[in-house]
DNA sequence: ACTCCGATTGTT
DNA sequence: ACAATCGGAGTA
């Protein structure tokens, strides 16, 4: 079965802002392009990209259109189509934590660029509060510049977050 | 046209 | 510690 349904709690975000974030692909010296394009565009929507030639990436644009702000999905645990996002991944441990992984799992990839994320093949739907003592926060993972703004944000003990800290 | 390198992952 | 792998972005 390559269609059954796949899913799970998101545990581990980033967030990257406009042209004042060095360490975003909306940074002022790069202004808009083709492969950011979605992050000017209306919020709601999917910011997929490429990464390292082989991986994709998967952000949620949060921000009114104009401002290229974004947020990167780096973790989720596992709830629903287990079995399918094993089988997507070729391995049973780290099913979908960690930016890459999690696209791998949930099979997105160029085709979902731009697309609403209100509605079918992929959605986010409503989850639950996570009581602040829940999450902690860190610096952002894999970036040089600005690496130390406290951007990162992770539920405490999931098995989701690719590089647990605190 | 050419070079550099990345919001990563898996293996050595 | 390092290879895999390639298109985007900057330079010319």
């Amino acid at each position: 079965m390559g269609d059954a349904r796949t899913g799970g709690v998101i545990v581990e975000t980033e967030a990257y802002l406009g042209p004042e974030d060095p360490a975003s692909h909306a940074a002022t010296q790069k202004g808009r392009t083709t492969r950011n394009a979605a992050m000017f565009g209306p919020p709601g929507r999917a910011y997929v990209y490429r990464i390292y030639g082989m991986h994709w990436c998967l952000n949620v644009v949060t921000g009114p259109s104009g401002q290229a702000q974004a947020v990167l999905l780096r973790g989720i645990e596992p709830l629903e189509g287990i079995d399918e996002m094993i089988s997507r991944r070729g391995r049973a441990g780290d099913i979908a934590s960690g930016p890459g992984r999690l696209c791998q799992a949930l099979g997105v990839d160029g085709r979902l660029y731009g697309h609403d994320l209100r509605r079918p093949p992929l959605q986010i739907l409503p989850g639950w509060r996570v009581p602040d003592p829940g999450v902690y926060v860190s610096g952002r993972v894999g970036v040089r510049a600005a690496a130390d703004w406290p951007f990162r944000f992770c539920v405490r003990g999931s098995s989701g977050v690719s590089r647990p800290g605190a």
